[in-house]
DNA sequence: TTGCATCCGGTACCTGGGTACAGGCTTACC
DNA sequence: GGTAAGCCTGTACCCAGGTACCGGATGCAA
């Protein structure tokens, strides 16, 4: 390994995330037990910058935390490799995910605009005129997508 | 209004929402505090399953629940008005908003695509090969969008 | 009047990704 | 060896939008 290695403070920095989201992510099972000085004080090698910044990179994919801990997990012990357990396979299921965010966002998007430019501006009026564009009606009722 | 009223199991099998959920709403000023039986039972009018509704679309468009609670407060005291509280306004900054999700989204969906088509299948060893089109070095650090 | 369904308030818990704080130890430098 | 910066553990809190559970009180029909 490369000369000495990190303390958190130093890691944090270097990887810009706080200190406290090491030790979670430690406990989350992204980062492996590192080192310890005699001390107790936690030493990472050099490497873990890169690995902070895989994580934080699959987490821009939309992978969530405990995803990006399988797939780390996944590459790690790559021999008798269920057909299923790699990135390829992983990231076309995300991609399916993200496009079907992306439809519903798209009819969101219509859907304000259309209020937009028939000039709604009331939601208790609009509610009982028949002409207004609102789907007050049911709707297809999935919610994950807009409300952040 | 119209006859006598509903309970609130009533109300929440009518609207198609969980009964923990009116009181919440109550909680956080969505639903005024409704008349009481003698015995201190909710009894809400009528109208409250089309508000319940309204509140429920709201929230498709991708309006917080806090969002909504203005939305329905400036629809009621709609005299002096401030020129940004009609749902016009709202919506054009919502929009805004949906916008930059879809653009967001759309740079993930095509990460996600090239990653891929390139074959990428271990976020590890693509983290120093220098063809993998994942983007490890920082990008623009907006995070919001993709993880639901 | 009895019995059961329903409702009450209060509080705790859930997901996801962290962040903050308190009180005490270690390390580094002079 | 003193002092300050840095690190330790544990616990609690934050956002949003609910959901679940509890013991006790009510409502309604037979």
């Amino acid at each position: 390994m490369t000369s000495s290695g990190l303390r958190s403070g130093e890691l944090a920095d270097a990887a810009g995330v706080n200190q406290q989201t090491l030790r979670y992510y430690e406990r989350r099972g992204l980062l492996a037990s590192p080192q310890r000085s005699p001390g107790g004080h936690r030493i990472y090698p050099a490497e873990t910058v890169t690995l902070l910044r895989i994580i934080k990179t699959a987490q821009r994919l939309g992978f969530t935390l405990n995803e990006v801990a399988d797939l780390l997990d996944a590459g790690r012990h790559r021999h008798g490799r269920r057909p299923d357990s790699g990135l390829q396979a992983r990231a076309r299921d995300k991609l399916a995910e993200i496009e079907q965010k992306l439809t519903d966002l798209t009819v969101i998007r219509d859907t304000l605009r259309a209020a937009i430019s028939a000039g709604c501006d009331d939601l208790v009026s609009c509610a009982d005129s028949p002409c207004c564009p609102l789907p007050f009606a049911e709707l297809a009722q999935r919610n994950d997508n807009a409300g952040h």
